[in-house]
DNA sequence: TAATGGGGGTTTTTT
DNA sequence: ACCCCCATTA
């Protein structure tokens, strides 16, 4: 018996140390030891003598990958080495996306792809259809504005992921553009035409490629074959496409694990759909089933409340936990903090935080979560007045980084000379080149004149295309195209440092505050002195970018404490002795946007929304607050004043109220609107006299 | 042709 | 507040 699975309880080792060769199902709730599960199973693995690199590791962020792998590292530190096998490999792990991206690459040429194709972020890929929008602008059909670019990516997605014609995604998506489907038709037609010739991968092109690979008669056995085990974590959050290449790669090797809770799909937006973990035995009828439900994580007054909320689901929850210590109530009941408006949150939130910390526990120990990305801005402001160090999670943030994507570009365009977002984004870097120029030179490149023509031939048009540039930028640009071509023998990371060198003056001439930018360019030099090639530096940022300000550069001081903020999407799988929940009034959570036209329907939208409450509401260890304010503004960031009297969200309703303990905060006679509104206050003279005093 | 300013429209979650 | 479109200016 190894050691670390004497702490486990009989289910959890049975998962562990599941022998049979078919699949198994884990089936496990919020806080029931899933990620210690998953990890005992790989060590156990390892343990047992599979080597580390034929146990692939399929998570839903990379972090997620290596807090695992940390921990069954932890696991075998202790254990002597008898048994394992003495293999120098890793285990295989990282998200679909990034195992995608290697696999791809390692197949590049015979899966039809360009040997340094690009992957596209979603900034990229939007820009690509800014291009392919720009042409259609001029059509006869277009009479009317044509969607924005962000909204014509989101219909070609959701009509990629979900396989649903497009007429339809628009109709439930963004009903108002029916009339334009046709010209929205051509236009996603054109950005796949585009990006297949011009050698650009976007997300979903990296499932679609990897399942094309995982289904094909000769490459697919390769591949399968490469792994003894696979592991599936977060599985009700997978997609059918997804789940295409599991299977695929699990045709004759049954040995299969994945790891879900329904309870906790909150996906559905990306066609991930929880029925894949429910109906699991029908793609895998072999497959064995075993159920985690002994929750070890919230003290049973938060876990009672979580389960009061999941009982309130019309079509039933299937987590419903029960407390691992229940004689234990040293824990205290969940608060509802009713607040006067958004002031009154921040201020109540922030309160508690450091009252909390007055109290010992430290920031990190704390997160404050929230729907939507900027339900958190006002609480930001707050923070930074009172001097509380944080750090945020989720939302989108690629627009702080443009020089970063700079240098990226120029990266992707010394593997890739076709990429015509990049070549789009380098050249309006030159001072005096817009969209009008930058076109002419790209088409002076005839970037797709001939598909099998190399790099270099491409490369052998600039001198042509730089005659059309400004005359006083010309010198520069050439030399930063000049150094996209490596020379015989030198390593990634000279390459890399060379670029960075070429691109300097221009990202310094083009950003005002470019001196702090510049540290930014180091980081991406030295990253790439670990690549394979420069277009994986570009394709990892773009499989993981920077999930906050300081986190591209890391932590400034290893042993410094902060207050983590994230939305709730970003928060799953992870756990606070503290977590408040903001703006848990009807409108913001469930999210309106959720509730009429969700890419599944009204009733599955708003289902989707009460697991999301529920995944937040099973973070907390020790302590969970709810903040409702009483008063918020329709639109967050318009310097109009429209608002709402708002409901407590609609899943604190009913028997769940019972769970919680109610207060005003701060002060119940100032949150009355009408209250204080009898007094008459001599405005007017007091105004006057202030004016007056300026002419005095 | 690039840069700039006004006016009108939209507004979630993420690999 | 941001994006998009159009008109004006240098």
């Amino acid at each position: 018996m190894f050691d670390f699975l004497a702490e486990l309880n009989p289910e959890q080792r049975a998962a562990a140390t599941f022998e049979a060769p078919v699949p198994l199902r884990i089936v496990a709730g919020a806080g029931t030891g899933k990620t210690t599960v998953l990890a005992s199973r790989v060590a156990w693995l390892l343990a047992s003598g599979t080597p580390p690199e034929r146990v692939l590791l399929l998570t839903f962020t990379r972090r997620a990958a290596r807090q695992l792998l940390a921990r069954t590292e932890t696991m075998l530190a202790k254990m002597p080495t008898a048994g394992r096998a003495r293999s120098p490999g890793r285990v295989q792990g990282g998200t679909f996306h990034s195992v995608a991206h290697r696999t791809l690459r390692h197949h590049a040429p015979r899966l039809g792809l360009s040997d340094g194709f690009s992957v596209l972020d979603t900034s990229d890929a939007t820009d690509l259809f800014d291009l392919v929008r720009d042409q259609h602008l001029g059509a006869p059909t277009a009479r009317r504005r044509l969607p924005r670019k962000a909204l014509l990516l989101d219909l070609y997605s959701r009509a990629v992921n979900t396989g649903q014609p497009l007429s339809d995604v628009i109709a439930v998506v963004a009903p108002w553009c029916s009339e334009l489907t046709e010209s929205i038709a051509a236009m996603c037609k054109e950005y796949v035409v585009r990006k297949r010739a011009l050698g650009l991968v976007d997300f979903d092109d990296l499932l679609l490629y990897w399942r094309a690979a995982a289904l094909d008669p000769m490459v697919g056995p390769q591949l399968a074959g490469e792994f003894d085990h696979i592991l599936v974590d977060e599985y009700q959050d997978v997609n059918a496409l997804q789940v295409d290449v599991v299977a695929a790669l699990r045709t004759s090797d049954r040995r299969l694990t994945v790891v879900g809770d329904d309870a906790q799909a909150i996906y559905g937006f990306r066609a991930a759909d929880p029925a894949h973990l429910l109906d699991f035995e029908l793609a895998f009828p072999d497959a064995t089933t075993i159920t985690l439900e002994t929750n070890y994580r919230s003290s049973p007054q938060i876990l009672s409340a979580a389960n009061a909320v999941g009982a309130q689901a019309p079509a039933g929850f299937s987590a419903i936990l029960r407390a691992a210590e229940p004689e234990r109530s040293n824990g205290n009941r969940p608060q509802l903090l009713r607040c006067a408006d958004e002031d009154a949150q921040s201020n109540a939130v922030c309160d508690r935080v450091l009252e909390h910390r007055e109290a010992g526990l430290r920031l990190r120990d704390q997160a404050v979560l929230f729907r939507a990305a900027h339900h958190s801005e006002h609480l930001e402001l707050e923070l930074s007045r009172r001097a509380i160090p944080y750090v945020k999670y989720g939302g989108l943030r690629y627009l702080e980084a443009a020089h970063v994507k700079d240098l990226l570009a120029a990266f992707r365009l010394a593997d890739n000379a076709r990429d015509e977002v990049s070549w789009f984004r380098f050249l309006q870097l030159l001072d005096g080149v817009g969209p009008a120029t930058a076109r002419r030179v790209i088409d002076a490149l005839a970037l797709v004149q001939n598909k099998t023509e190399a790099d270099a031939d491409v490369l052998a048009r600039w001198p042509d295309a730089s005659a059309l540039l400004p005359a006083r930028v010309r010198l520069a640009a050439d030399t930063a195209v000049s150094a996209l071509a490596s020379h015989a023998g030198e390593t990634v990371g000279v390459h890399a440092e060379r670029l960075r060198v070429a691109i300097a003056p221009l990202i310094e001439a083009a950003y005002p505050d470019a001196i702090s930018r510049l540290a930014d360019l180091d980081v991406l030099v030295n990253a790439a002195a670990s690549c394979a090639r420069l277009a994986d530096v570009a394709a990892d940022y773009a499989l993981e970018p920077p999930r906050s300000t300081g986190d591209f550069a890391g932590p400034p001081l290893i042993d410094e404490d902060w207050l983590v903020l994230s939305t709730v999407h970003s928060a799953k799988g992870l756990e606070w002795d503290v977590v408040h929940l903001l703006h848990a009034a009807d409108g913001n959570f469930p999210s309106d946007m959720a509730l009429g036209t969700a890419p599944s329907g009204g009733v599955n939208g708003l289902e989707e929304e009460r697991r999301l409450f529920y995944v937040a509401m099973t973070r907390p260890r020790r302590a969970l607050n709810v903040y409702v304010p009483l008063r918020y503004h329709h639109h967050p960031r318009a310097h109009d004043d429209a608002h709402s009297w708002s409901q407590p969200s609609r899943f604190l309703a009913g028997d769940v109220t019972h769970y919680f303990d109610e207060h005003w905060t701060p002060n119940p006679d100032l949150v009355l609107p009408a209250a204080n509104m009898t007094a008459v206050v001599p405005a007017a003279d007091v105004v006057a006299g202030q004016l007056d005093a300026l002419w005095a």
